[in-house]
DNA sequence: AAAAGTCACGAAATCGGTTTCGTGTTAATA
DNA sequence: TATTAACACGAAACCGATTTCGTGACTTTT
């Protein structure tokens, strides 16, 4: 890279003082005119661009974000990236961008990196091995030593700090009241193995419902899809049980049901209806398309980094840490419809 | 923030130098077995970790590598982003994501603000916006202060920088090949306008296969779709020409055009063929599955990070712009077969 | 016993800025 | 004419590390 120009070269070629450099740059009064357009005009030729790392080690603060995602190919996150970016950039803030990989060790050491006076603060959503080792002294750490910290989305209790979540138990009871209405009564579940609290708390939805419904909830129409074996053949198994619908805790578990379905020759939605979790690409498109509880991952990551600003720009504030609950929405596509 | 634990402030306690605290840290074999003993004890007690931006601004290099992207919800975009991440952390750099939006004058400040000392280098795709201005002194600007760059995807020619790009023309000389020997005659192009240069090369690849197939390319069975007015109504209208199948250039094109096909009561792969680009979710959970030209972003990705790396580590050599061309290949499915 | 060599550590420069606190010159006021 | 104020600028400290170059106290060699 070619040298960069700074305040020293110009300070010697002018022969003046770097302070005297510095405040012209700023039109500060205690320089004269004359003095500053000749600085001015000499730093605009040379395109002079203060050193960025300069300031921040200068104002202890780098206006950055830190930002841990378990993964980024998956419509929820980049959504929720994209919120992030754009509250970010609104209060002059750069996001630093990093993956788990659902992975408790790479979370680990990313976050220690991170943590090292890079970024102002962080927003992380957990990793999924780590939700099941249930291992949180690394970010007990981080608040331990004040870093102001975020969690959205896959949060635990045992971390004191702010939270955005959207009401998983809420929408996993909406998701399923709409079946019922839809006259639906054998209602299978595909979720998540129970440690991931997310699929636990839609469960806790779903059980809510059956249960106002009077309808005692089965074991039998339940899946908990373990990622490394065969999907398809796991939720394979539930249609075995004469089931008329589905809920699905995300759109590729539900994508799967629904072409288990069609190889089982049921029709979507007139023998079967089919219900996801988070609005993505694949529920708007596959056919029919598919009736999502739909998330908001812009508006979650956008309220994240407000929270977030907040707590760095006013640190003087008493700390008490906040949870904000976005209220999810059904978006009724084809795939549901009353039963016939 | 808890205010961090320094060098400075082990050095007074301990009542040392705080260049003895700082190579006992290293493990200097100037210090003495005790003082090290001492003083790593102590660092270790308090957690002190070293202030990143403090050796940032000695080593004059950030290890970190700035992205710019024109979205990211947006399968291709977010493999390639895996793609850098983990090139990147191989070689022990983060990576710092910024995304343009499309927009002309968020790429000028965001490079702006990029190129003032916070990365070692940049990887960017270029947003349509600039693609259609042709305005590219940004770029240039940053050539001339010879900062590592490297374009990929959505390059041009006239910056002169390395860049990583996908055989456009092969894969839609390849796409089109296919859907040839299926027997198809009457094939539909949905394309973006011309200025996106993807585009362009893709529809390249399409003429020169139909060329060699002794078939007039004909300008009805062409749309470049505008983003802004409905996609769906204006792929419809080739549909009116009796075609037999579809290249589109995009995987939302693809599938839209599929849906437009059933609205009309064509059934794919049978009356129509279908074929898209990007090997995204929705090719692979729509029903039928979309054949693609699987574009291999996780690839180019690391590609991308490994040049720009090398750039940045041996800047002693003459700066001389490399390009890799990524093969991309096509991925069958359901959506094409040989027409009866 | 004088000269030379180790050892263990400290002082100070450096990276590129900002900011406080002088200070010499000139102009305005007593 | 002596005092004060305003003006324009410079010197130096600071942010948090690293690193070069001393230097005093011992130890070893001749």
């Amino acid at each position: 890279m070619k040298k960069k120009i700074t305040i020293k070269t110009i300070a010697k070629e002018l022969g003046v003082a770097t302070s005297t450099v510095s405040k012209a740059l700023k039109d500060s009064h205690e320089i004269s005119t004359e003095t500053k357009e000749r600085i001015q005009a000499y730093a605009n030729y040379y395109n002079y661009k203060p050193n960025s790392l300069a300031l921040q080690l200068r104002n202890q603060k780098t206006k950055v974000i830190g930002v841990i995602l378990p993964k980024i190919v998956h419509h929820f996150f980049s959504t929720v990236i994209m919120g992030i970016e754009e509250g970010a950039n609104e209060k002059g803030y750069h996001i630093m961008v990093c993956f788990s990989n659902e992975s408790y060790k790479k979370e680990v050491e990313t976050l220690k990196v991170l943590s090292n006076g890079s970024v102002d603060g962080l927003i992380v959503s957990i990793a999924n091995e780590t939700l099941k080792n249930k291992d949180f002294d690394h970010f007990k750490e981080l608040v331990s030593e004040e870093i102001p910290l975020v969690l959205f989305d896959r949060v635990v209790d045992e971390i004191q700090c702010d939270k955005v979540v959207v009401d998983d138990v809420g929408a996993g009871y909406k998701a399923t009241k709409h079946l019922l209405e839809n006259g639906r009564k054998k209602i299978a579940l595909i979720t998540t193995p129970n440690h991931v609290n997310v699929g636990a708390l839609r469960r806790q939805g779903y059980e809510k419902a059956l249960i106002e419904a009077y309808i005692k909830s089965d074991e039998n129409l339940i899946v908990e899809v373990d990622e490394n074996k065969d999907i398809k053949f796991q939720i394979g198994k539930i249609f075995e049980e004469g089931i008329d619908s589905v809920f699905a805790v995300n759109e590729i578990y539900a994508a799967n049901a629904m072409r288990v379905a069609k190889e089982k020759g049921l029709k979507v939605p007139n023998d079967i209806s089919i219900i996801g979790f988070t609005d993505g690409l694949i529920s708007e498109y596959s056919s029919p398309s598919i009736t999502t509880v739909a998330q908001h991952g812009f508006t979650m990551g956008k309220q994240a980094v407000e929270l977030l600003i907040e707590r760095i720009e006013k640190e003087s504030e008493v700390y008490k840490p906040r949870k904000i609950v976005i209220s999810s929405d059904l978006k009724l596509r084809e795939s549901t419809k009353p039963s016939s």
